[in-house]
DNA sequence: GTGAAAGCGCTAACAC
DNA sequence: GTGTTAGCGCTTTCAC
């Protein structure tokens, strides 16, 4: 009903004189059609500024050229520059990405990667909600060929490839330059242990502890379900941890949501950072070098991730998945000490 | 060529040896079809998890139950909530949406627009770019037939709802702020004047000048034309009004970006908020709160007006736009006073 | 080298 | 009330 006069083959194929399915060969210059009709096709064409209808096409061919991204929210600025990235990666290549949010919910996931296919995009880049655990449907997807590729918050039970940030040595530094500062009472918040991001940053958080000889300590080890997608959460957890006979020293938040909302909560607690508790986070915001005090962080390559994820996406697309050995590309992460933890031993 | 056994119409038809029509007018609720054979259908239906296939639907009906999303970038929190407000509203009335970037440049925002209307999305919201002046083409669109609802960056040539943050009133109150803090060479940054936040942004700021008595400094005003996109654009411009023989004492940076980058540019710089210059802005970002100092800022109701957007595109898409008087809905803004604005006289 | 015809999954006249 | 038919714009055998 729009734009009234759009061109399609078929208009081509009455003003030329020949037939569609010639105009659509020689437009995607099928050997078949010979040099001089291609030559006056896409001459004719070019000057009706004639574009395929991609929703006709998707419909035939079932393919959309358009990559469906999943991922929790838009909010967090981590996974805005993730969506550039794979945006940067596709526009390359002659794809379009259609991006749909769980905002950390299992059923709204499914429901978006549902949708996704039904629109036929030709694979699906997917950070997976932190509460997801049954991803069978994924697998059966999977199975039918759909491509699939996983960042961030990937699912360790598919088989595919796998785009991430080095999660353990970033809690891992995080931890250790803690203790080098002194801290002895770290504590340790995360989204729910489900996430392979949050076991692989727990992991890296005990590993600095029992390289320093430090014992765990479980009842500073906490969760939070909805990854402190509410401030209530957030502040239950941070009021236990503040309850406990031995209170934190410090805390090293997991994610970049439960860092700048623990910030948030000691500073309308009025806690002092460093000095009552030290903070040390992920996050991609560039606003906490601007904080009072200044927020130290662990900086994910987000707009790498999504490039190398779209990449190997579209590799996928275009070559199939037959003999393919599906890789983990663990991309390095920067470490940013600064005021909120408390350096005293080193630079 | 995926989900090898996806259901169909044609597919139920054969299993209750009906035709098509009488499926896809049973499953639409269509009067037409005795209440029995509808039972019988919706049920199998279900059974089989029968969904439309949204693309063939598309291409017969020209409606893709799509809401085109074109801003400038997600990576600017206020966008960011836009986005979640309009994903709402879009979800509630059963349409999905499709957001696209400009990144300031008219030429991806043509480019993003006329691949959402290939695309057939049922209308376009629309955050213009920028430096965007040309937009002859847009109301070609409009004028043969497609919705259009603009949010923040509207185009005041173009004759169609519009939802925008009451600028003038921010602008004003920031600017009156800063001259109630003693401030007298308050200058005004922002994205080119092309837009009409930067215009109404820009009135506001010369009312509250107007209002105290101040003379408009020329030099005072300055304009980033890729809405500080770059480091090094701001820095320039941050440069120039230092090198004044009046340096200022104050900025008022009318956008997030413009906002956020200033800040830190000035911090960079050694530049002591707010003794030497003060600073109040507009952004979204929570996280000002936390800085050192506290940025005075001006809060938009991004979610608000991401919803209400979405909402009149949604009443213009379904009733149409005949007869139809089109309205610019003001939502007021939130003023937050705080450190950066050296707040002598008032509270 | 070009064209006719079928069909992707759906909707909508129009028969019956 | 239900079915037949045509067609959205495109691709793809298969004839010629």
């Amino acid at each position: 009903m729009l734009p009234t006069h759009i061109i399609t083959l078929k208009q081509i194929a009455h003003d030329l004189k020949l037939s569609t399915s010639t105009i659509s060969k020689a437009l995607r210059n099928s050997p078949e059609i010979s040099a001089i009709t291609k030559e006056k096709i896409t001459a004719y064409a070019k000057k009706l500024n004639f574009r395929h209808n991609p929703t006709a096409r998707a419909l035939k061919t079932g393919s959309s050229k358009t990559i469906g991204v999943v991922l929790s929210t838009i909010e967090n600025p981590f996974f805005a520059e993730v969506i550039n990235g794979i945006e940067s990666a596709a526009h390359e290549n002659g794809y379009n990405i259609c991006i749909t949010q769980s905002h950390g919910s299992s059923k709204m996931e499914k429901t978006s990667i549902t949708q996704l296919i039904r629109y036929s995009v030709d694979g699906l880049l997917i950070s997976l909600a932190a509460e997801t655990t049954d991803t069978g449907y994924l697998q059966s997807m999977q199975n039918a060929g759909l491509p699939l590729v996983f960042f961030d918050r990937v699912a360790p039970q598919i088989n595919t490839h796998k785009v991430v940030a080095d999660n353990f040595a970033g809690a891992y530094q995080a931890t250790l330059h803690l203790l080098n500062s002194g801290c002895k009472r770290i504590a340790f918040m995360s989204s729910a242990l489900n996430t392979s991001v949050a076991l692989e940053r727990k992991a890296g958080y005990l590993q600095a502890l029992a390289d320093k000889g430090l014992a765990i300590n479980e009842s500073l080890i906490r969760y939070c379900n909805q990854d402190g997608e509410s401030n209530k959460e957030i502040d239950e957890v941070v009021n236990e941890l503040l309850l406990l006979n031995e209170v934190p020293d410090a805390i090293f938040t997991a994610t970049d949501n439960i860092s700048t909302k623990v910030f948030q909560c000691l500073h309308r607690k009025g806690i002092r950072i460093p000095q009552e508790i030290a903070l040390f986070g992920f996050t991609n915001s560039d606003l906490v070098e601007l904080t009072a005090p200044t927020l130290s962080s662990i900086h994910q390559p987000g707009f790498d991730m999504g490039k190398k994820a779209a990449e190997m996406l579209i590799a996928l697309i275009v070559n199939g998945a037959k003999d393919i050995t599906f890789q983990t590309l663990v991309l390095p992460v920067k470490v940013y000490a600064r005021g909120s933890s408390r350096c005293i031993g080193c630079a």
